[in-house]
This record gives structure tokens, C-alpha cells and sequence, in this order.
DNA sequence: TTAATTTGTTAGTCATGCCTAACTTTTTTA
DNA sequence: TAAAAAAGTTAGGCATGACTAACAAATTAA
């Protein structure tokens, strides 16, 4: 699947839902996903996705059964990979290049990635001198659509003691995002982990002089490696 | 007109059909515009910018009279100048760091220089170092949407012995672009004016060691200063 | 200055992609 | 296991922006 030609004729909408999936399928916890998440996750009605995945299973990039859940073929999931590399790629370049901070890069990169032009994000790559990660951690698929997923641990599966590095963030809101940079967290943050509270699951950690409490859903969006 | 807040919430479409109204209005010859000259610029049919043009109206970004010809308003000539600031910015871009050849920046250009973000393009600008022309030599408006227009002197309107440099060509054309460049022109070359022929109005041109015979859609598209 | 031609307008259609409301199937749970 | 809840589907509508066909106004030419 080396080079594929380029005929990618999908819309901007197609190629939201494609991703969508793929984000939910692959890189989300659901092993499973149903229209109406598909719908929550894009924000629009259930009637719409069900409309745009019939379209899409007639164009053979999902697959799925009436009433049944969702999945994407292969060829589905070469579309999202590479929008999703793009999308990478974007960020990286607003953030290394165009003094972008982290919460900024993501509305832009979003209208970026459906530039369709191979040569563009290939030679912007290299410009970059083929970067691997971007600027949340993530890692970059490269131009075959291979995607080396680190698996990923979220700061709140972790116990009392345990010390990990802070390694991505999800970057899908913006204010969460402000939210990690004014507390001082950073990519490679050490954090310790000093204490979960059972009643609310909140979680107090220590990282460089500073303590914070943190609640569950700011946990359940940093991703970290764990040390001891 | 300094700073505008950046309520740009027009369509792609919207965009497109300032933009080449501008660039009748303003860049090329025609002193007035009609409704089938943008129709066909466009390469749409003339009820679709009939409806257009009455959107835009109401928008007020577009004034005419029932029947009679198109104008701008300072509004929308802002929306267009803005956009061929991008467009330009962009070329300059793929051109000088992505390693596209002048034929292959325009198409792309044509999709970036639709991404919404005031911050991109002024970025893009200060990371190139405020270049002021694009790659075919056209000149590049700044941020507040000051346009530093050269008069364009037609290769076509020159006589026999004259002796001009090229600087700048259209760039709508990806088949032009390649001609220009398999001859040998190129920005700033020095043309000799050998022979300009009644009968089909072909020109004979030198430049460097070449002599070539050009039609007058060629000389049309070619724009000099004259040197001599 | 009338007729022919060009230019502009209107009406009605179509595809895309969104919506709400009503309905059906599946899953949950009491 | 039957009722309630959740999930999925269908029908019908709306805005955008294209189209063709038919018509009206303005311009050009005979």
C-alpha cells in the first residue's frame, strides 16, 4: 500500500466522519461504536450520521450491519490515518515554526488537514526534517500510513505512589489545554502520584515543586509512561 | 482600517466570487464587469452568479444597478485583497520552501488561501521575512491590506526594438506557466522586441541566446517594464 | 430604427449535508 | 420476560450553490 494514486475525492464532511471513527474505533477505549456515539462525538444529529454512513458504506470505507455497529475497511482507515498525519504534521509546523501555542494549533490544523495535496504535507515533513511526535505527544504516521500507536496510559489509571511522565495530551479542547500549560504541566512533566481520593476520584500530584488536585476527566486526558 | 475584528464569515464560495470580481475590477483590463464575464471567469453559468451576486448584495460587499455592471464595495474589496494576500503569501511558501515549481503553487494556493486564521498567514509572512513579491512576480499586500500595484505593461503592447524585462506573469494557467518556463523565461529576464507580425499579431522575441516566435495570448499573459 | 445578438434575470431542479419528529429495533432492568 | 430505556432508522424539511430552460432588457448592426 505503498503508493496508492491520489484519487481522493472525498468531501470535507466524508472525511470528518472517517476520522471521527477511526479516533473512536482506534485511538478511543470503545471496542465497539454505534451511530448515536459517532453522532455525540461530531456533534450532530443520530440522522445525520446514519445518512452519511450509509453514503460511506457505499463508497466501501465502513462496514456495518442494519442496527449493527460500526467499523471501517481498510481502505476507511488509510483515509483517516493520513488525515490524521496531516493534521499532525500541521500542528507541529504551527507550533515550531509559527510561534502557535499548544491550545492554538488545533482549530487551524483542523481546516489544514483537508488541503489535499500529496506533495504539500510531504515536503512540509521534510522541511520539518520528518518530525515524530507533535506538539502534544502524539505520535506522527509517516507517509505509508504506518502508525507506530504508543499504547496509552491515562494519569488516572494509576495508584497512590506511583510516578510516571507526563508523555501526550488529548488535544481536543481547547480550555483543557489552557488549563494544563497554566498549571504548570508539560510534555515530559514528572508526576507523582500522592493521593486518589475515593470519593469524587479526584487525584492530588506533585510534579517539580508544585501540588495540584486534579479531577477525574482532566486524568482521564493526559497520557503519561510510567516510571515506578 | 488597521485592525477589523476578523468576523470572516463567508463561504468558500463567497470568497471566490470576491476575489474574481477583484481581479477583473481591479487586475485586469475591463473597466466595467458584467454578469457572464464573471460567469465565465468563474467557469459557472450565469444564473449561478446572478444569485451570487444578489447574496452579495445584501451582504452589501457587491453594488450594481438591475441590468447594469458590477462594483465592489470597500468591504468586499477588503475580503478580496485579504485573500490574494494569502494566496500570494502561500505561493511564496511552496515556492521557496516546499520545493514547487511555479506551475504546481497555484492550485494549492488556491485551497490555502482559504483557511480562516489571522494568525496563520501573519505568521507565515513574518516566518518568510515580509517578502514583498511571489514567486511570479507579483506583489504581495500587507497585513492592513495595502496594495502596492505596478501598472502592468503587457508584453503584447510593445513595438519592434523595444527592449523590456519581464516581472511578473498571470499565474492562472498551469499549462502557460510550464510553456514560459521549457522557453527559458523566467522573472527578470531582458527581452528584445525583434518582429511584431500584422498579420496574426505573433511576436518575435530574444532573450539571452533564445529567439522565439510567440502568439499574443502568449504576450497577453507576460507582463514587462520597459528598459528601452 | 428596427432586427439580431448579447447580456442579464427568473423559475424550477438537483446534490450535499444538516435538522426535527416519528418510528422501529435492540438492550437493559425491574 | 415484559416494560422501559436506549440506540438506530426513516421521512420530510431547509440552506447552499450549482444547473438548464425560458424569458426580458440592452446593445449592436444592418
Amino acid at each position: 500500500m505503498t503508493n496508492k494514486l491520489n484519487s481522493n475525492n472525498l468531501t470535507k464532511s466524508e472525511e470528518d466522519y472517517l476520522k471521527a471513527l477511526f479516533q473512536l474505533l482506534v485511538e478511543g477505549k470503545s471496542a465497539k461504536v454505534g451511530n448515536n456515539q459517532l453522532a455525540e462525538y461530531l456533534k450532530v444529529s443520530p440522522a445525520s450520521t446514519n445518512n452519511m454512513i450509509k453514503k460511506l458504506k457505499t463508497k466501501q470505507y465502513v462496514v456495518s450491519e442494519k442496527y449493527g455497529k460500526l467499523d471501517l475497511t481498510k481502505e476507511g482507515e488509510y483515509i483517516a490515518v493520513r488525515l490524521i498525519r496531516k493534521h499532525r504534521l500541521w500542528e507541529t509546523f504551527l507550533y515550531n515554526y509559527l510561534n502557535f501555542t499548544w491550545d492554538e494549533v488545533h482549530d487551524v490544523a483542523e481546516q489544514l488537514e483537508h488541503i489535499k495535496s500529496q506533495k504539500l504535507i510531504n515536503e512540509l515533513e521534510r522541511f520539518m526534517e520528518f518530525p515524530t511526535k507533535d506538539p502534544h505527544g502524539e505520535m506522527i504516521p509517516n507517509a505509508d500510513g504506518e502508525y507506530l500507536a504508543i499504547p496509552k496510559v491515562m494519569l488516572s489509571s494509576l495508584s497512590e505512589g506511583d510516578i510516571c511522565r507526563l508523555i501526550a495530551v488529548d488535544d481536543g479542547s481547547v480550555n483543557f489545554l489552557k488549563y494544563v500549560s497554566e498549571i504548570g504541566l508539560a510534555l515530559s512533566s514528572e508526576i507523582k502520584i500522592l493521593e486518589v481520593r475515593e470519593f469524587d476520584k479526584s487525584i492530588r500530584i506533585q510534579f517539580g515543586e508544585a501540588i495540584e488536585t486534579i479531577t477525574r476527566k482532566f486524568a482521564d486526558n493526559v497520557f503519561v509512561k510510567k516510571v515506578v
